[in-house]
DNA sequence: TATTTAATTCCATATATCATGAAATATGGA
DNA sequence: TCCATATTTCATGATATATGGAATTAAATA
């Protein structure tokens, strides 16, 4: 991973909204949520979080699906995953082994 | 951890001259690095290098410490491991004790 | 085809952030 | 005290981001 996307994805967790969107998003797991139910939960407008949840899917952290009449929006662990990876390398003094398996098991786990 | 921190620490990571300077002070591990140190290592201007370590302390993702003349900087592992708590809080579906053991790994064996 | 619901895009305004030069502060040594 | 080194603070112009109203696209249904 570049930095450039390391970039992308922690500002896109550096919004309130938005960190309350991937939150929620972790929360309801692979069933994920339509941006309207979003919407509603966080009452928030609907421009404005559909703004939020495209700064969200272009920086890797979430993906969607069309279904029928919504868009459903789902936490990307690997995005999750990535960032945190690319955080962490060559931590524990060079011995990032220690570190990387736990990385890989919070994402897998959920 | 309360939002607000947690929006800090994720804007404080998403400019890549701070990213870089987390990574290198996650790699120097606790011995951390001196402000010239790192202004050196990363070819930035000492202001900027300031200004941008006082936004990273601030947010709670380094500690410092005044050693003589320098003042040397570490990477914060308990701030990391709260904004990643704060992320997965109630993942896994709500059974977030699948992934909190992970993260707190994490931070400790760094 | 017309209507309703769901979500996005466009545009304008307000706000926040960035890097930098210049000046200030703190420490250690002569 | 005077000077050099290390780092921070301040002010600023340039750039980026957030938000909401209005218009637009997309899908389902009658």
């Amino acid at each position: 991973m570049e930095l450039n996307k390391a970039v992308a994805a922690f500002a896109a967790l550096s919004q309130p909204t938005r960190i309350d969107i991937f939150r929620l998003l972790i929360k309801s797991g692979p069933e994920g949520m339509a941006a309207g139910s979003i919407a509603a939960v966080l009452d928030v407008k609907q421009n404005t979080l559909s703004a939020n949840l495209s700064v969200l899917l272009h920086a890797g952290l979430v993906k969607n699906q069309r279904q029928g009449r919504s868009i459903r929006y789902y936490a990307d662990m690997d995005g999750l995953r990535n960032i945190l990876s690319f955080l962490m390398q060559d931590c524990c003094g060079g011995q990032s082994a220690i570190c990387q398996p736990l990385i890989d098991e919070i994402a897998n786990a959920c």
